[in-house]
RNA sequence: GCGAGAGUGGCGGAACUGGCAGACGCGCUGGACUUAGGAUCCAGUGGGGAAACUCGUGGGGGUUCGAAUCCCCCCUCUCGCACCA
């Protein structure tokens, strides 16, 4: 860069760290209880500091929320904006696994990196309220949580069957599997019934549900919480076996259709398999089970094209009508889902039907309206029952409509005893023990084989010292790495005193973060997780940016957590955020997703060296809307450069000092709308985030101010405010030098005066049949008469209504006239 | 396959409850100031046309005086879910 170039710009790098450094000195973003101020509570997820350092796309949810807590401080609000490290996690263990390197050390490095670059950015947080998952003083208390979870039943160990990832060396829950992969790496998962720590989450589920009704989130995310909860009412229905004690329990949604059941299926997993196998088919089946256990979630993806099974030889009777049932195994029926068994209805469930066809077992229609040769009628609104009598005639829902249907063959199944109403969630238990190192671990002992919890006095069992890191444990025996550490596995029951084995797995990633917005309200409380008034003063979370990867897992696991929290008096609202927001993806320059392999990656230093971290913080909101999918452009900086090098050169000469153009005159009533509009459009697309909108008018309003010889300070003094947010150290040096002696971080926000804001002559366009023929200036209110004559006076539309009739005039005031014409 | 969202200039994107399509920025063109310009300032910039005009918001229908916006059908893309009985 040239120095005359330089010349030319605002000296960013002398400004920015200057008021960096300012604000850490005067503490101008402390955030402290003042009991009567309107509080806001607004957080960004926290994120894992990893290597890589921070990139442009974390910028973006960080910049709009710090956009809206330096607002929201000049609205006169008092603003928590804290920022802390989910610092617990694989790839600090992975990289310590293949390096030795203790993951606390290079934890601490990549944390010192994203502070850094988190500063320079001129984030406006409460770094005094700083946390740290893995800090024992932090996991404390997460530990805490945990054995209330314990001590109510929510926790418990359990052989289920679970997501073995044998890469990792670790089980996985299942939202952290993706397309049978791992979600962290990519590797393989194979599902294995294994004894492991699990949350009862699935406690939750209704009000987990329900209360979604409270929060205010987008739609998608609503809706992908709603699928995962996956709520389903209908009834539970036991067949009696054929020759056998027992019964067949299935779950269905569709017990109108019960009288065309051909068949029921279980899963391969099924306890019932034995009993109900024929010696014939005993061979056969064992191969089918080992084949579909040794399958891998993936596989059993691939597979899914042909439905497999075999018929074990036995039956079940049919309660509404009496009819031997063959009994088949296949994998298309899950264990974890409903009983693990159901009643096959080829006619009405595309599954089913496709089994039929495959094992030519009969299909049979209980519902009028489809063809049940051709495919599986399954439409719930149209369509009556047939065949649906029992064969003394007692009962029958012939002719009903499927709600109907549903709800009397419910009824007589409870009063004849066969089955009752019912209600299943897809979501499962949440199986929240790792075999891994680096994470909390759990303040359990286990003594003659039972779990006991440490009593709260022994917290934080703190996360032993070790250099060897690698998981060594096998899908028959799954170890963490402490399950090695002899010493500190072995210790002492606190109650009895007799000897007792130190639980060695540690909690999942997601345990840390599940809680980490409350820590923020009273970061270093040794006595408590939180204070409750100071609880009360904060919570709930007012504004909550972040990406949409974490729609389901951190959002519902926190939101259980919560609600559990609730239950037990430590927090006082039932949902912890109430707006939540996801900012979009940021795509390299090339438009394709930012990959370190791809070379495309912004690092968001290089940027601010080069353009200033205002320009930075600008471009970053003004690429589009907050929430879209945009790629990064170099370009759009340098034009936002110029901005801010147009906003400096406003205020200051050549020379540096505060220009001689700015004067103390009363502004032109022009200009005086234009600043009105500015300060509203800005407002008001402050509260809806509509930040690249609000960058636009203020490019317009200093558009405008540019080419003024005498500048008033009534129209500048306000523009800086305006930019403040956006752009915090240029505003703040302007505002300096413009004699304020105080930050403008606190300043009070411009008002508009509604009646400066409307010009007194307006634009109106004139129509003639819908087509644009002129356009001209009324003064405000001007009546339909009064354009129309006007109008219609004008060569340029007079010479459309030749050979025409004028009809209907539409008049819409201060906008627009439409002459509708018709042929002479 | 199911669910949600989105398709607007060369590019990123604007457009309130239907009312002047393309704000703002990038890029591009021309000019001014300059030894110089990758600085700055001024003017222009959807396509076609000399102009009058005309065509234009993924494609095709429709409603309306008037549609980017509302309705129906189709195409494409993104993101979820994926045998949940």
């Amino acid at each position: 860069m040239s120095p005359l170039q330089t010349m030319s710009r605002y000296p960013f790098a002398e400004i920015e760290p200057r008021w960096q450094a300012y604000w850490e000195e005067h503490g101008t973003f402390r955030a402290v209880e003042v009991p009567g101020q309107p509080k806001f509570y607004c957080l960004d997820m926290f994120p894992y500091p990893s290597g890589a350092g921070l990139h442009v796309g974390h910028l973006e949810g960080y910049t709009a929320s710090d956009i809206v807590s330096r607002y929201k401080r000049m609205r006169g609000f008092n603003v928590l904006h804290p920022m802390g490290w989910d610092a617990f996690g694989l790839p600090a263990e992975q990289y310590a696994v293949k390096t030795g390197i203790h993951p606390a050390i290079t934890t601490a490095e990549n944390i010192a990196t994203f502070r850094r670059q988190m500063k320079r950015a001129g984030l406006s947080y409460d770094w005094a309220r700083e946390i740290n998952t893995t800090d024992p003083g932090y996991y404390r208390w997460t530990q805490w949580i945990f054995l209330k979870l314990f001590e109510r039943g929510l926790a418990y160990v359990a052989e289920v069957p679970v997501n073995w990832c044998p890469e990792l060396g670790t089980v996985l829950a299942n939202e952290e599997v993706v397309e049978g992969r791992s979600e962290v790496g990519g590797f393989e998962v194979v599902r294995r019934p294994m004894r492991q720590w699990v949350l009862k989450i699935t406690a939750y589920a209704d009000r987990l549900l329900e209360d979604l009704e409270r929060v205010d989130w987008p739609a998608s995310t609503w809706e992908m919480q709603k699928n995962w909860i996956g709520r389903s009412i209908g009834a539970e229905v036991d067949f009696p076996l054929d020759g056998v004690n027992g019964n067949l329990r299935v779950f269905t949604t569709r017990p109108d259709t019960l009288f065309g059941a051909t068949y029921m299926v279980l899963a391969p997993e099924h306890p019932l398999v034995d009993a109900l196998t024929a010696p014939a088919q005993r061979e056969a089946v064992a191969a089918y089970r080992e084949a579909a256990a040794r399958k891998s979630d993936l596989q059993r993806q691939e597979l899914d094209k042909e439905k497999t099974g075999v018929f074990l030889g036995g039956h079940a009777v049919n309660p509404v009508n009496g009819e031997r049932l063959p009994v088949w195994i296949a994998d298309y029926v899950l264990m974890g889902y409903g009983t693990g068994a159901i009643m096959a209805v080829p006619g009405h469930d595309a599954r089913d039907w496709a089994f039929a066809r495959a094992h030519h077992l009969p299909i049979r229609e209980v519902v009028a309206g489809g063809d049940v040769t051709r495919e599986a009628f399954v439409d719930l609104e149209h369509g009556v029952a047939v065949h649906s009598t029992t064969p003394d005639g007692a009962f029958s829902i012939d002719g009903l409509e499927a709600a109907e249907a549903i709800a009397r063959i419910t009824d007589w199944l409870e009063a004849a005893g066969k089955g009752r109403r019912a209600v299943n969630y897809k979501l499962r238990d949440w199986l929240f023990a790792r075999q891994r190192y680096w994470g909390e671990p759990f303040p359990i002992v286990w003594v003659d084989g039972e779990a006991r919890g440490l009593p709260e006095e022994q917290l934080p069992v703190k996360l032993p010292e070790t250099d060897r890191f690698k998981p060594e444990g096998t899908s028959e025996d799954p170890q963490s790495p402490l399950a090695r550490l002899s010493d500190w596995v072995e210790t002492l029951d606190p109650v009895s005193g007799r000897p007792a084995r130190r639980e060695s797995n540690t909690m999942p990633q997601w345990a840390g973060s599940c809680w980490y917005y409350l820590r923020f309200l009273d970061p270093s409380n040794p006595e408590r997780l939180v204070d409750p008034a100071r609880e009360k003063y904060w919570m709930p979370v007012d504004l909550y940016i972040g990406g949409a990867e974490h729609a389901v897992l951190h959002l519902l696991y926190a939101r259980f957590w919560h609600k559990v929290l609730f239950d037990i008096g430590v927090v006082s609202t039932p949902e912890p955020f109430m707006k939540l927001v996801h900012q979009g993806t940021v795509l390299g320059e090339d438009g394709t997703k930012m990959a370190k392999s791809v070379g495309n990656v912004v690092n968001p230093d290089d940027v601010i060296e080069r353009f200033g971290a205002d320009a930075v913080r600008l471009y970053e909101m003004f690429m589009g809307p907050l929430e879209a999918t945009k790629p990064w452009n170099t370009r759009g900086v340098e034009g936002i450069t110029r901005f801010l090098d147009r906003v400096w050169r406003l205020l200051v000469d050549e020379e540096g000092r505060l220009s001689g153009a700015l004067t103390g005159d009363d502004p032109s009533p022009d200009h005086l709308r234009t600043l009105h509009q500015t300060i509203r459009k800005v407002t008001e697309d402050l509260d809806g985030l509509r930040f690249n909108t609000a960058i636009a008018q203020l490019m317009t309003y200093v558009n405008e101010l540019t080419p003024l010889k005498r500048r008033p300070r009534a129209l500048l003094e306000p523009l800086v405010l305006l930019l403040a947010p956006f752009a915090p150290h240029i505003a703040e040096e302007l505002w300096q030098r413009l004699g304020h002696a105080e930050s403008l971080a606190h300043a009070t926000w411009p008002a508009w005066d509604p009646a400066l804001v409307e010009a007194d002559t307006v634009t109106v366009a004139v129509q003639v049949n819908g087509k644009l023929r002129a356009t001209l200036e009324f003064p405000r209110g001007a009546d339909a008469e009064t354009v129309a004559s006007v109008a219609l006076a004008d060569e340029r539309v007079r010479r459309h209504l030749e050979g025409f009739v004028v009809g209907k005039r539409i008049h819409v005031p201060d906008k627009l006239l439409n002459l509708v014409i018709t042929p002479r």
